[in-house]
DNA sequence: CTGAAAGCGCTTACAG
DNA sequence: CTGAAAGCGCTTACAG
């Protein structure tokens, strides 16, 4: 391993000189930049980032914190994998590494012990265990924290305009002529705002078009996975078997849903429309035609890492940043014949 | 942040017995250690890795190679995506952390750049860009490594028995009754073992019977993902339209393949059989009764951890370690009746 | 524009 | 069993 003494040797140089040159901060005269440089290059010269993290305290590493509890697919879940593809390359542009949190780190260290221990310079907390109290604490712990499923106070969370898709779902049931239209959700969490707002969007898009949301037609699924949707769509579909059509807040439910559907002698869209959410394509082989909301998940990556460097920069971010959920719309909605005559 | 000079300040210890203490080596009476370990819970003390990697040149960091050109997925990918995870909590439990090495870090340091610039103890590649030339040079970089998908020399290299299912199948099929089978490969590269491996098995499996492969029944697909898996199954039908089974080597290409022949209009597995690789959950939704192989992530994970972590202790691993990958027959092959009236 | 000194927080021989 | 000294490789004021 070669040392900037070994270059300030080589050089002529001291070694505070060769750290200026190589970090381009400090004054000094181009030749001798230069000469250091083109020495450092020769020797094949790489910085130890533990005596640069020691000295000034930086380590250049992004925790993530990446649980999945809730789907139980880690880096094969359908919005964090593809978000964390593109925060890792975005962050490794500009100097930084990835460093997972864990809590069962060294038995059992807490994530923000695991961040001293790292000099972690901040924290993309992708999902977290619900409830965990940690979070709480995340807010104040003096690393720059930027959240992109849950929200949590003090962090910077950014997220899909799900409002804005619920209220989509509607629009597009309500136009292609369904009045009677369920929504299928998942636990409603006061933090993790997925469900909740989809649910809050669509019941206000049917409001604006005038129909009433009857709570019946509402009913929660016990979790994220397509078992769950399938139980759900079932309570759903044998209390309100007059719905001609449902919204469900993920894939993986829709998924399980129409597998009720299907089993029940329903077909879709012919008997019941659905829209989904996510994208997910792990559904979309098996259901090429369920339209559905893709999460952008590169727009949300992206600015992720901006608030997060930002912040680390000293710049505050925004307490939320919204990115646009885009509704892909494929053959699970059927329009009805009376409103194709009103000209849709 | 507290130190262990803090901590020496408060027990009236020096900072070498504090260190000794916490680290439980060298020699201390018990009461010193457990005063001064009480002192360090109390006080809150997270030792501070960037001082100990300097001073040990430990770092506690395992770096992993993961680039996924062929189905570019990336943590999405169906073998690599399960095996991260394991393999993260393996090495957790070992008091490492996972860094991510990359190319286009600092604007294009090689991965052993990475590695020296973050003191990395141990690599393991799960899979590298297709014919990179600097995965030659791992093998005698000093770094300890091993590989999940690829041959490298000198890397020992931990992976599915994919031979030996390659002869499952073949025998799954032959039981079966059938005797005219296509293979459906991918891109033959001699480093990445498993589309090779999986024919060599296969054949030697028909051959084993009695039956030669005739190479007409074979075609490479040009990728791993599904439209390829379509293109090459159009190939391959359309010039041996008599097969009555097909053994391809992923569930991405299989459901490509599968996806043609459904279109030309026939029926799986009556008209033709299919068996495919990897029990993918994204291909398995949509195709249900799809026989395939299930590679064992989790063994494949806890195995090259246990190799990474030996050979890091200065234990050699072995050059290659297989694990078996299971058969999961579902309903995807036909059973013809000459072969139940044998006695099948 | 360049360098001597001190420090970041820890550990490793080596004394005693 | 415990501690004084030196060092890991780098950077930060501060002189000059």
């Amino acid at each position: 391993m070669i040392t900037i003494y070994d270059l300030a040797k080589q050089t002529g140089f001291s070694a505070p000189t060769i750290s200026k040159a190589l970090n381009g901060n400090g004054k000094l005269s181009d030749e001798t930049r230069q000469t250091i440089l083109a020495a450092a290059k020769e020797a094949g010269y790489t910085a130890n980032m533990a005596a640069k993290a020691l000295s000034t305290k930086h380590s250049r590493l992004i925790g993530v914190i990446l649980e999945d509890v809730a789907m139980r697919r880690g880096f094969e879940h359908p919005l964090f994998g593809g978000l964390l593809n593109k925060f890792r390359h975005e962050i490794e542009m500009a100097g930084y590494d990835l460093l997972f949190l864990s809590k069962h780190f060294n038995d059992g260290m807490s994530y923000i012990d695991h961040c001293r221990y790292r000099d972690v310079e901040g924290i993309l907390i992708v999902n977290p265990i619900d409830d965990d109290p940690e979070m709480k604490t995340l807010g104040s712990c003096g690393i720059p924290c930027v959240s992109t499923n849950e929200f949590i106070p003090g962090v910077c969370a950014v997220v899909s305009d799900n409002e804005s898709a619920g209220k989509t779902a509607a629009q597009a049931f309500f136009e292609a002529g369904h009045t009677k239209i369920g929504f299928l959700g998942a636990p409603f969490r006061e933090n993790s705002p997925a469900a909740i707002e989809r649910f809050k969007g669509f019941k206000a898009g049917l409001e604006s078009y005038g129909l009433d949301f009857d709570e019946r037609y509402m009913e929660n699924c016990a979790a994220w996975w397509d078992g769950a949707g399938y139980d759900g769509m079932k309570a759903l579909y044998e209390r309100c078997p007059d719905i001609t059509a449902v919204f469900v807040v993920c894939d993986s439910l829709a998924f399980g849903a129409m597998k009720y559907l299907l089993e029940i002698g329903k077909s879709i869209p012919d008997d019941i429309s659905v829209i989904g959410f996510d994208d997910d394509t792990s559904v979309l082989k098996a259901a090429p035609m369920l339209s559905t909301f893709r999460q952008d998940r590169d727009k949300i990556a992206q600015l992720a890492s901006e608030m997060l460097l930002q912040e680390i920069a000293g710049i505050p971010s925004p307490e939320v940043v919204r990115v646009p959920a885009q509704f892909i719309s494929r053959n699970s909605v059927r329009r009805f014949a009376r409103v194709l005559q009103m000209g849709y």
